[in-house]
DNA sequence: CGTATTTGTATCAGAAGAAGTTACAGAGTA
DNA sequence: TACTCTGTAACTTCTTCTGATACAAATACG
């Protein structure tokens, strides 16, 4: 499998949506900036939209903007807008259930996985994308 | 099935070997419960092995059994043992660097993929693998 | 109304990664 | 020597992601 990098897009492409003076930003604008073919900046702003993180213009002098000011979209709302997947996957095939521990391991590991999920969450939260639009002012060469 | 579950399977593994009461345990009989080809069980006990988490033995009457006692082996050690991938990727061709957000997004998102992967390294330190066989004992069917 | 522009999708090809399988050399026991 | 088990290479298959082309639908403007 290609490692998923749709939350990193996303971070870009919002990022690129904040630090926009004008009100509607095109698609083949963005893919110019993150390197990649406008659809699939458009497959990306699609889920963004759905999560209510962006608002989109069709036809003639469309575009995307913001749904709401940086500071208030948190990295953790953007991290679940595109839904990544887990940090590990279960077993493939479910595990030998005439065995104890193959019986058992797969909730086990379920739950870490929930809580690992959790624990991304909260420190996700901790990021709006203000705080990214600082970063990278901060970095300019 | 291109989902990564490396680490599931570690965890699985080195269940079995602590359950286990004899010494060497045959990678034919973990991949019995695990559910898979004992080549797959094999490749994750190399990796373990190069972790110091098992020391395996050839020949007749060979097999793997663990390095350590349960209750010195975290989670996080074999998290780290097996490496699974990060939370998420980077971008897959490098963003364009004559634009301001595309020259400083990557080593920003870089930062923070090092924070999550510290964050969820210290929620699994604080499991062994002897709470799992805890967990799993506990939900003896 | 008609044209130009832009999004929203559908669809396909190509690349990369993981699991599963077969095969066999090498190590160790009896 | 015969047998057993690990370590590893090589290959196939399956899945997912990215990238690319194509086109309908929506919208602005003269």
């Amino acid at each position: 499998m290609a490692a998923n990098s749709q939350f990193a897009m996303a971070v870009h492409i919002l990022t690129m949506l904040a630090r926009s003076s004008e009100g509607n930003v095109k698609s083949e604008y963005i893919a110019g900036s993150v390197n990649t073919n406008a659809v699939v900046i458009r497959r990306l702003l699609g889920q963004l939209s759905n999560a209510n993180l962006v608002i989109s213009q069709t036809g003639a002098f469309g575009g995307t903007q913001l749904a709401r000011t940086p500071e208030k979209i948190s990295l953790c709302e953007i991290y679940k807008a595109v839904c990544c997947g887990e940090i590990f996957a279960l077993h493939p095939k479910s595990p030998n259930q005439d065995c104890p521990v193959g019986r058992n391991i797969e909730s086990f590991l379920c739950n870490l996985q929930k809580e690992i999920d959790t624990t991304v969450g909260d420190k996700l939260q901790q990021y709006t994308l203000n705080d990214v639009i600082g970063k990278i002012e901060a970095g300019y060469v």
